[in-house]
DNA sequence: GTGAAAGCGCTAACAC
DNA sequence: GTGTTAGCGCTTTCAC
């Protein structure tokens, strides 16, 4: 029986170990004598075949561990079960996040996920892109890097018929689904709760103005200084997607005379580098000066002293991005140009707004 | 000049969006009046294709924004050009510093990368790996799931002859490449440095003795305490996955009368955990309890008090297992069996283990 | 230097 | 209910 087996099924394959070559549809055929058409019907749960025939071959198929060729399928099929991720950075907990929450659905339906990284790098992020024409991927989820001032490249994407959503970092001038937070009235939020506990002279941590987030966030902030009636002397300070540049111009303001008495931090990164500066100028918080952050650190209550934060729903997007995709690949009438999904941001107070 | 070029190119697409389909050698060929086999040799820079027609036919591809459809070449070339990572999750700073090393390096070689979360369960992990038995993934690198006790499915894979790397969470009963940290020695560092702190009853908090980490840095710890010799009453504590069944598991522990005065987390998870629950039960660290875990928070220093770490390099050790694989790509020859790496953690010591 | 043709593995008309 | 055949887009002999 085993010499057999290999005759028919692996006769044909030149290598020293059988194990090496994978069984295709060609080989089930001739083993049951059928032929290749009735095998891939069998396979594909096709009423046109006897039930007998279908057990008879999927016995087969399970017995010699067949798996289908993905590529040869994608080639016909011209879909690829596969959708693309494309974002900035992935050691950060709100991307993390949302990667678990784009996961979830995905391996729900049976599809790959490809990770592209654009370290915030617009040529990156056109050259990955660009190779998405030609339908290596069914779809698309993005954040835009904080570099992309043009969008062709995505322009281009979607004239190519490759379904697009757009997760947090979204891009307003291409109409397609994107699914956000309230980044403004979180912004609006979290500076109204600075001024509540008595600044005078906020300071907004500015990644990029670039980027449609952190332009919300500061509309939210400067709309909450207007309401304000006690005018102070708020201000925006511009840092910097690169750590190290960052670093130097937040530790500038705060080696000043007239530091700041509160700090908004646009995003995660931010927070921390300002939290490590006060510690080495030492600097209180939050008695010296109070700090709020956009912030999905888990551990936000274990620092020293407690992170005030607005947390954003991470999973909830990535999940809710994810199945707005699935939607437009499932049904092509879906139209995703439509479709804007806000989910809200929660305030977190913890002791780094607090009073002491 | 523009009808033209609509009859030539795009004249047999029924679609009312000219942009919607993508451009095939076939429609450079008719354009060029050349035969699709030169323009393929051509875009593949063939010695035997003439510099005239090569440029005419580059510049062509690059009006038409040619791009080859990856399945097809995949399909002839048996290669995907892609490799997949496959790990417990993405929401850990270890595995997310892995990862950005992992795509670094894909990057540059133009691989793509594909991602499956296995979120430590067996059964979904069989099933990833399964799919990868038929040319889906030129390689793979891997870190086992804490329910991997069975390893047939890994077995499998690897007879395929589809290059494996392992890295951090290994399997040491298959033979592969494996790229690791040092934690026998790492784990003893850790119980060497509470000892020296004047800790006599220490719990080593294990995830699950099955994995090979654990198993190695609980090794390194029930080493130190041997070899010390001021016997105490020291003990492995068996935590969870589950990061809820972990916290009730410590907590537990922490609410007895006789609790430890020491703490090595072999995980950062279970760190994060046991300095919540110090907090609820107003336990103080480090005069109460002393704790250093194996973790990658940045922020480790800014916590409170800021946490002693072993830290592994995880961009490394993501790079390096990346590194591996590619050579067993290029170089067919190349025997990933033999090849182990060790790249050495480190001891950073904070406050969490301090005096006071 | 260029082209015709076979084929990668699979699917889907269309015969029978 | 099963088989024949054409073809997805690309590469690669082998002719010319």
């Amino acid at each position: 029986m085993t010499i057999f087996f290999y005759e028919t099924v692996f006769g044909n394959f030149r290598t020293n170990n059988i194990f090496s070559m994978s069984v295709k549809i060609k080989d089930l055929a001739k083993e049951l004598h059928l032929s290749i058409a009735t095998i891939s019907k069998a396979l594909n749960d096709s009423y046109e075949i006897s039930p007998d025939t279908k057990q008879r071959v999927l016995e087969l198929a399970k017995k010699l561990n067949y798996t289908p060729n993905p590529y040869a399928s994608s080639l016909r099929h011209k879909s690829s079960k596969t959708i693309a991720v494309v974002l900035p950075e992935v050691a950060d907990t709100f991307f993390s996040q949302a990667i678990n929450g784009i996961e979830a659905v995905a391996q729900e339906k049976g599809f790959h996920v490809l990770i592209y990284l654009t370290h915030e790098n617009l040529l990156k992020e056109q050259a990955i892109l660009k190779d998405f024409q030609n339908g290596r991927v069914d779809g698309v989820l993005m954040s835009i890097s904080s570099q992309s001032d043009a969008n062709e490249h995505i322009v281009d994407l979607c004239n190519h018929n490759t379904p697009l959503v757009f997760f947090d970092r979204v891009c307003d001038d291409i109409h397609t689904a994107m699914v956000q937070t309230d980044d403004l009235h979180a912004g609006y939020l979290a500076t109204t709760h600075l001024l509540k506990k008595g600044c005078r002279k906020i300071a907004f941590l500015s990644m990029n103005k670039n980027l449609s987030i952190i332009k919300k966030r500061m509309e939210g902030f400067e709309k909450a200084i207007t309401e304000n009636e006690n005018k102070g002397d708020h201000f925006v300070l511009e840092c910097s997607s690169s750590e190290e540049t960052a670093y130097e111009i937040i530790k500038k303001m705060l080696s000043r005379n007239k530091k700041p008495d509160g700090i908004v931090g646009s995003v995660e990164k931010l927070a921390t580098i300002t939290y490590a500066i006060c510690n080495e100028l030492h600097l209180k918080i939050p008695s010296d000066m109070k700090i709020i952050a956009f912030s999905n650190l888990q551990i936000a209550g274990l620092l020293n002293p407690s992170l005030s934060t607005i947390t954003q729903p991470a999973f909830e997007i990535g999940r809710r991005a994810a199945i707005l995709l699935f939607h437009a690949l499932e049904k092509p009438r879906f139209n995703l140009k439509e479709e804007r999904l806000v989910i809200p941001s929660v305030l977190i107070e913890r002791d780094s707004t607090g009073q002491k």
